[in-house]
DNA sequence: TCGAATTGAAAGTCAAAGAAAGTCAAATCT
DNA sequence: AGATTTGACTTTCTTTGACTTTCAATTCGA
C-alpha cells in the first residue's frame, strides 16, 4: 500500500511493538503527540484494527496514571473451531464470513493465501444466485471448510 | 487509431505504467485531474478495458487514503487460468471441479492444503440447496477462486 | 489523623466534516 | 446503435474536536 494513512502508520507501530512481547502498554496522549494527531485517533485505530476478531484485546485505565494495554490473545483452537462451526449452523453474511476467516488466519489455522482463496469462494460474486440463500450457502461452505481445517490440523499434529 | 478518445489515452497511460511493473497503484482523483476529466471516467476505462478477460484485476479502497490498484496477470499459466475461467462460465459438476483443482495443483498454482480447502468449499455438502443450481454455483465459486489465484500468483512474482 | 471534597490528568464517546472511490443514467459522439 | 462523456448522488473509510467519564492524588475540615 503506497499511500499510508496516519491510521495505517499507527497500526504498524503498535504491531511491531507487539512483535517482541505478547502485550504492550502505551499512553494515548503521548502516542497522539508522537504522531501529531488527536488522541481519539488512537481509539479509532484500536477500534478498527485491534479487535477481538483479529485476535487482540485492549485494556485501559483512565485518570491519572492512565494507560492503554494491547494484548495478543491466542487460546485453544479446537474450542474456537467448534464455536465457529456452531456459528455456521445459521446463515452467515459476507462480513461475518470474512471476519471468521480473518480469525482463522490470526490463529494460524490457515495462512494468508488460504484465507484469500476462501474469501473469494464465499464472496457475493461466487454466491450470486436467483433465490436469496446466499447467507445460508455461505454458512454451509464455511462449515465444510472448518471441518477440513480440523482435519488438516489433526494431520499436522500427528507428525 | 488516429482519433483517440480520452478513454483510449487513459488506457494507454495505465498500460504503459504497467509495462515496468506487474501492478500499479493510482489515485482516481489525481488521474482524473491529470487528464481533465471527471473521476468516473476512470471507472469507465477500468470497467471496459481492464477486465479479467483481458488479463487484469482491479482492487480499490475508498475513503481517506483510498486508492485503485491495477494488476496484470500474465505468463504461461495465465493461458491455462483463462481457459479454466472460461470453463467456469458454464455449470461445473463436482467431478469437473475437483479435476480442475487437481490441475491447479499440478501446475503448483495452489498447494495441497489449498486444494483440499477449496474442494471442501465446492463439495455437495457445501452447495446443498433447495433448487438445483449446484453446478452453476460451483462454477461461480471456482471462477472467483481462479481470479484470486491469478492475483496471488502475481503477488508472489512481485517479490 | 482520617475520611470527604476538589482538582487535574488521563482515557472514552460520538457525531460532524473530509476524503476517496462507486454507481447509474442522461446526454453526447461517431 | 453502441460507445463515450458527464455529473449528481451514494457509500465507505478517516480525521477532528467538543464533550463526558474515570481515576489518583491532593487538600480540607472535623
Amino acid at each position: 500500500m503506497n499511500n499510508k494513512t496516519i491510521s495505517d502508520i499507527i497500526e504498524e507501530f503498535i504491531m511491531s511493538s507487539l512483535d517482541d512481547d505478547s502485550f504492550i502498554e502505551l499512553s494515548r496522549n503521548d502516542l497522539a503527540k508522537f504522531f501529531s494527531c488527536v488522541p481519539s485517533q488512537i481509539n479509532y485505530v484500536l477500534n478498527t484494527r485491534f479487535t477481538v476478531n483479529r485476535g487482540f484485546v485492549v485494556e485501559s485505565q483512565r485518570g491519572g496514571g492512565g494507560y492503554i494495554k494491547v494484548l495478543r490473545v491466542r487460546d485453544n483452537n479446537s474450542n474456537f473451531l467448534n464455536s465457529a462451526l456452531n456459528i455456521c449452523s445459521n446463515p452467515v453474511t459476507v462480513l461475518q464470513g470474512n471476519q471468521l476467516l480473518e480469525q482463522l488466519k490470526e490463529r494460524t489455522l490457515i495462512n494468508d493465501r488460504e484465507m484469500s482463496l476462501i474469501k473469494s469462494a464465499i464472496s457475493p460474486k461466487s454466491l450470486n444466485n436467483p433465490i436469496n440463500i446466499d447467507n445460508k450457502l455461505r454458512a454451509n461452505i464455511l462449515s465444510q471448510v472448518i471441518i477440513e481445517t480440523m482435519k488438516l490440523k489433526d494431520k499436522k499434529e500427528e507428525k
